[in-house]
DNA sequence: CTGGGGAAGGGGCCC
DNA sequence: CGGGCCCCTTCCCCA
């Protein structure tokens, strides 16, 4: 340390970040010392330059065009913004002052098509990653014809194929991801497209990619009788084509402030609501009481897809947060408490607080020294099932679960899959694979007496991270290229998303530009693999894609064609 | 880096 | 159909 640095101190305030954007929040809903009010369709938002600027690279550029003139003026802004609908726009504002995406399950694709238009990178690919759930983006992740597979996924069949599909442990993976995406501070710097607008495509790709199994949500409805659609059931993507900095569905004017009225809001909301209860009169999937109002209305948005696609009122039944197709009769409720973070019971001992009412019974075997997992073998008693599991599984001394590139085994899964998220076996990589069942017969009965004749079945190509994280440090010692993962882990999710796309391959994608060009952001320039799917990879990734041929080798294929 | 404990969340089964 | 109970998987944390 220099002398000159030895009277510094830092100190962080871990909080500033998250006070500050409250704040700004707050003087938002107050109106105070807003700069810049946005419309659309009749709806004022009041907001600040700033914020907008920096969450959205729309406004960054157009402010940055305008070059102090703003400053300079002192004047009041109004952006109308008719092209975003009005309920998509209010959850981007919300999320850009509070880092919190919330929006109904109907209108996902128009925040997407509004965070597309405004460049607001992180909230689009988190509405895509989101869409990437519907049976129809699964068809299309997997390369099928992205037209007209209306008629394919109406059959019951194909409803039940949604169903397993979304069972997936991939699934968990996503969620986890997208919750990252919630979690995470708006991105101030994603990767930076060369223009918002030019995001267009995607914009269309993502209303084709919506669900044909659900009847057109009321937003849709909108847009279609919007004058700028004129009726085409895809003008989205037309009217996201439409808007340039200069173009003529971004009207700017000077005024004083408004104050967005609340009526002008909620009076939205209201025809919203009117058209949702058109839907049907489902019941409420929302029965929790304590549950807010808003989430309740998007449950009815969620009961009133359920009823489109004329499944039984019954499970499984769709988040209208996160989207995901929850089973089991009245599990709804008790996912959404993942969501509010209401925790209803207490421990009346030690005053811990749960969600559900199971969790809180386990922990009262804590005060109570309840051991009800006895092992068979010994007097051995546990208070969890995956404490006597494990005991089992100790007690046999079985390592049922092996790293297929180093070949260390593990006697617990989620320790594998651990070993294999980070870099512990990288250096092995080159080594081949033991190959034939007979490396399986050892241990291989498997814990809690499931058939595991070959571990690697509990590892499905698709579900395994690590067949798509050959970071840098294992890059084969070559140290050239980009690193394939981000340095923050909350990134971790859309890179495993973004890099499990890229193991598609680009002759998969080539209908999907946007996908193609965050691949080539992220992996580095491989322009010209889009524009010769053919060829061979030589960069980085493709060192990802050898191991994930090595691994769908090993599984004999089978995983693809479950993909299939 | 690994082993182990614990929590969280989802699904199945049953009432 | 909602809820209770249980099992399972996954993730996080700590030693």
């Amino acid at each position: 340390m220099s002398p000159g640095e030895d009277g510094l101190i830092g100190i962080p305030f871990p909080e500033h970040s998250s006070e500050l954007l409250s704040h700004l929040n707050d003087q938002r809903r107050a109106g105070l010392l807003c700069d810049l009010t946005l419309t659309s369709r009749g709806a004022r938002y009041p907001t600040h330059r700033s914020v907008m600027a920096a969450v959205s690279l729309y406004f960054r550029q157009l402010f940055g065009s305008e070059e102090g003139g703003a400053d300079r003026g002192g004047g009041f802004s109004v952006c109308q913004l008719d092209c975003v609908a009005p309920d998509a726009l209010d959850a981007l504002l919300e999320f850009a002052y509070t880092a919190t995406l919330t929006i109904p399950s109907s209108g996902m694709r128009d925040v997407l098509q509004g965070a597309q238009l405004l460049g607001i990178q992180c909230v689009a690919d988190a509405c895509r990653d989101i869409l990437g759930e519907t049976a129809e983006a699964e068809k299309e992740f997997l390369g099928e014809p992205r037209v007209l597979q209306a008629d394919v996924v109406k059959t019951p069949q194909a409803e039940r194929g949604m169903v397993t599909l979304s069972r997936r442990k991939t699934d968990k993976k996503k969620i986890k991801s997208i919750r990252q995406h919630h979690a995470a501070p708006p991105s101030l710097n994603p990767p930076p497209p060369t223009s918002p607008i030019l995001q267009s495509s995607p914009a269309s790709d993502s209303f084709r990619s919506l669900p044909s199994t659900q009847p057109p949500s009321p937003e849709q409805e909108e847009l279609r009788h919007h004058p700028e659609q004129n009726g085409d059931p895809r003008g989205v993507g037309e009217m996201a084509r439409v808007p340039t900095l200069n173009g003529g569905f971004v009207h700017w004017y000077n005024e004083r402030p408004h104050l967005a009225p609340p009526a002008a809001v909620s009076g939205d909301r209201v025809s919203e609501d009117d058209d949702m209860e058109g839907f049907g009169d489902n019941d409420a999937l929302m029965g929790n009481a304590s549950t807010p109002t808003s989430l309740a209305s998007q449950g009815r948005a969620a009961a009133a897809a359920v009823a489109g696609r004329k499944r039984k009122s019954q499970t499984p039944q769709q988040c209208p947060v996160c989207q995901k197709i929850i089973h089991g009769a009245g599990k709804l409720p008790r996912h959404m408490r993942t969501h509010t973070g209401e925790k209803p019971f207490q421990c009346n001992t030690c005053g811990v607080r749960f969600t559900r009412n199971d969790k809180l019974k386990i922990h009262m075997r804590k005060h109570t020294g309840e051991r009800p997992y006895t092992c068979p073998h010994c007097p051995a008693r546990f208070l969890h099932s995956y404490d006597l599991k494990n005991h089992l599984s100790l007690r046999s001394g079985a390592r049922p679960f092996e790293c297929p590139l180093c070949h260390k085994a593990f006697a617990r899964e989620d320790h594998l899959q651990r070993h294999r998220k980070g870099h512990s076996c990288l250096e092995m990589r080159t080594r081949r694979p033991r190959r034939g069942p007979d490396h399986w017969e050892d241990g291989g009965a498997g814990v809690n007496g499931r058939e595991q004749s070959n571990p690697l079945e509990a590892f499905p190509l698709q579900a395994h991270p690590s067949v798509f994280l050959p970071s840098s440090a294992g890059d084969g010692g070559s140290g050239s290229g980009p690193p394939l993962m981000f340095p923050g882990e909350a990134e971790r999710g859309r890179s495993l998303a973004l890099q499990a796309l890229a193991h598609l391959g680009p002759h998969r994608l080539a209908g999907y530009p946007l996908i193609l060009r965050s691949l080539d952001l992220r992996m580095g320039n491989r322009e010209a693999e889009v524009e010769d799917p053919g060829r061979r990879r030589r960069s980085p990734a493709s060192h990802q894609d050898q191991w994930a041929d090595k691994e769908k080798e090993e599984s004999g294929g089978k995983e693809a064609e479950e993909e299939e």
